[in-house]
Order: structure tokens, then C-alpha cells, then sequence
DNA sequence: AAATTATTGTGTTTTTTTTATCAATATTGT
DNA sequence: ACAATATTGATAAAAAAAACACAATAATTT
């Protein structure tokens, strides 16, 4: 296939999350007008992305919303659904777990690790272990886990996680996920994305 | 001033992520090369992004972590400290109180307003109005909210507070914030930041 | 004190990305 | 059926960004 570029490929997140947003909207056809306002980049632009998963509009018309979508999806998560693990079932925790997002059949969080044993069992239908169970535990086919621990104790999770096959963080933890192994960590931060606000009200 | 590149000016915010980290982790001083290791760019581009602020570093040497960091503060988020309310205590609410990130004098949640009449009162030190109340309450100095009521209200919410004049949204809701005036906002996105995750970790 | 090493800041070149342009084509109105 | 309008996809041109290359300079070693 012809090499993709790399500020096309950056885009592709951001083309679902506005595909989404058209879908809930009811808009059932988008022009690369639309998409390119939403975006802030230009028309030519959005068309030049499209046009290297392939012929995807109709000239003159468009672009179906769901077939674009349904494009996008399979280019940025190729697999059916992701199992993730949830450690940490605090206030954060359990806010994402209700967090109504795990749309587009993405992931679904199959585990929760938790060290309250108190809170032990199951939550909104998902088992809950004790933390120190995660070498047991751990479901096979997991590759991605959820940070929702206190930081003084996100590495040692982590680092359990990792020893047992997992890849891929999503760090809610106030501590960093610091290791020499080859992990993709996303992190969540809450002053970057208050200064980023701050910074897009001034521009 | 000499015309800032656009992709610079979007790296700021990633670079106060950074120097923050080298902080965090006691380092006092930085090459143009650890910034750009960490940022995954090139170091050219770090000292080019740099040199629009100033001469900032010694030739050498390599640049004060402190100082930067200041510096890029000083550009990002020139206010001492924003006041900022919170709208909304359920799980979500409070592990964002919580959050041990309100660092760097960015901002600070000064009032929060809950629909659950037996939230009022105090939270972790903050003043909790019943939701009815925004109008009489909001505090004069508030140009930003954080959004973490249920997707139902979120937009009814916004205009009351659009109203009494919030400028700046960071939406932790499900739904989307939907308004004609021109006011910024920051969506949080669990699936987008899952589907990045997985993204990353295949390229 | 001279040589060596490290590293910044910047002018220049190369590469990448965006924008402009337009033929092709689909739809809608007359 | 024809004209007018809308919009894609692609090529070419322009603009922007990144990388290269190196003089300047600061610290360290011999």
C-alpha cells in the first residue's frame, strides 16, 4: 500500500471522535466541508486523508457517515473488542467503569483489581479480585489495563501487569508508569488539560 | 515577536508535560536531546521550538529544568491561578477533587454545585451548592468549568453558566456540549483515549 | 593552558504537509 | 433533457516543518 502520512495517521482518532459525534447527531452524509470545520483543517485536507483508505465518497454528494465510520474503526482497531483490566475501584475507578463510552464495540472491561477487600466481588457485573490476586487472575487474552491506583502503588501494579503480558496502560494514577519495558502508557492529566483550555481560550 | 509556527505552539503544553516528569524525578538540568527523546521528535526541533522564547539554555550545558518550566508556564497559562468550577459530585466529581494534580499554581476548583440536595454543604474543603443555585453562587473571578454531571443536564447546565460568563468547558459528561456562542471545549473521552492506546501500540 | 567533549542557536537544505486548481461525476431544478 | 450546482479525487504549486551542518561557547580533562 502507499506509505501513509504521518499527520494523516495522527488524524485518524480524531476522525472517529467526529464521526461519532455526526452519527449521534443523526447526520447520516458528510461532505469533507463538514468534517474539516469540525476538525479545524482544510477541505483538501480531509479529502487527502480519505483518500488513502481508499474511494470512499461519492462525488457530488459525499460521504456515508456509518461506512465512514465503520472504515475508520477498522483501520485504528482492527480487532473486534478488546479485554481490559480495571485496577483500582475508588471514586475513578468506578466512574469510568459507568462511564457510558465503550461504544463501536472498542473494549469492555472484563476484571477489576481492587485492594479494599470490602469491595471484593463483583461491581455493575464485573468480577472484582483482591489486588495481590492479578498473577492469578489475570484474564488470558488482556492486553490493555486501566490505572486507577494511588500512586504510591502504580508501579509495583504496573510492573506485576507487565510481568503477565500486558502492553498497553491507560495511567489514571497520579504517579507515572516508569519501566525499561517496552509498554505504550497514555496518561491522563488533568493540569494539561486545564492549561490546554486555558491556552486554546487565549488563541 | 517573530511568528510562532502553529505546530510549535501546540508542542508547548506537551513540553511543560515533559519538564514537569524531569522534575518530578529530581533532574535539575536537560539536554535539547532528553526533551526531544521523551517527546519523540528530533533535538533540532527542540532547540528551534525553544529559541522562539528566547535564549534559554547555555551552550554546553543544556537548559535549567526550573527555569524553562517557568518560562513555558509564564506562555502557556500567563494568569497566577485560574478559579475553576466543578459542576457535578458524583464518582467522577469527587475523584476529580481528589486529583492530586493542581500543581504549577494552573487553577484551582473554588465552588462545586451538586443536584443531590444531601452533597451540599462541603467537599474536601470546597463550598457545595445545590445545582439551582449557579446563578446566585457562581464566583465573579470563574471563567472555567469542569463538567461532570449526567448527559441528560450537561447542556442546560452549560447555558445557565454560559450565561453567568464561562468561557472555558473541560466535559467529563457523556454527552456533548452543544452551543451557538464561541466557548471552549475540552472533551474528556474514554474510548478515544482507548482507541489512541491501541493505536499506538500497533504502529 | 591547550585539547577534548558537549551542547546551544541558527542559516541552509531537504522533506513533508497543506493549499489551490480542476476534470469527473452525481444530484437537483427548470 | 439540459443547465446549474455540489462535491469528490487527483495533480501541481506553495507553504511549512524538520533535518542537516556548523560556528560559538562552556565545562572538563590532560
Amino acid at each position: 500500500m502507499e506509505h501513509i502520512p504521518h499527520t494523516t495517521k495522527d488524524r485518524y482518532p480524531q476522525y472517529i471522535r467526529v464521526l461519532r459525534s455526526f452519527k449521534s447527531r443523526g447526520k447520516l452524509n458528510v461532505t469533507s466541508h463538514d468534517i474539516a470545520k469540525e476538525m479545524n483543517i482544510g477541505d483538501t485536507s480531509v479529502r487527502r486523508d480519505l483518500s488513502f483508505l481508499g474511494k470512499l465518497g461519492r462525488q457530488g454528494l459525499g460521504y456515508d457517515v456509518d461506512f465512514l465510520l465503520g472504515r475508520f474503526i477498522n483501520e485504528v482497531v482492527p480487532n473486534e473488542r478488546e479485554d481490559i483490566v480495571l485496577c483500582g475501584l475508588g471514586n475513578m475507578g468506578k466512574a469510568l467503569v459507568k462511564y457510558n463510552g465503550f461504544v463501536d464495540k472498542t473494549g469492555e472491561i472484563v476484571a477489576i483489581f481492587e485492594a479494599n477487600e470490602d469491595l471484593v466481588g463483583e461491581f455493575e457485573g464485573i468480577p472484582v479480585y483482591h489486588i495481590s490476586e492479578i498473577s492469578k487472575k489475570l484474564p488470558q487474552e488482556a492486553k490493555i489495563a486501566i490505572m486507577a491506583v494511588p500512586k504510591e502503588v502504580v508501579n509495583d501494579v504496573a510492573t506485576t501487569l507487565i510481568q503477565k503480558g500486558i502492553k498497553t496502560f491507560i495511567n489514571f494514577s497520579d504517579g507515572d508508569i516508569r519501566t525499561r519495558s517496552k509498554v505504550v502508557v497514555k496518561k491522563f492529566d488533568l493540569v494539561s488539560m486545564i492549561q490546554e483550555a486555558i491556552y486554546s481560550s487565549q488563541k
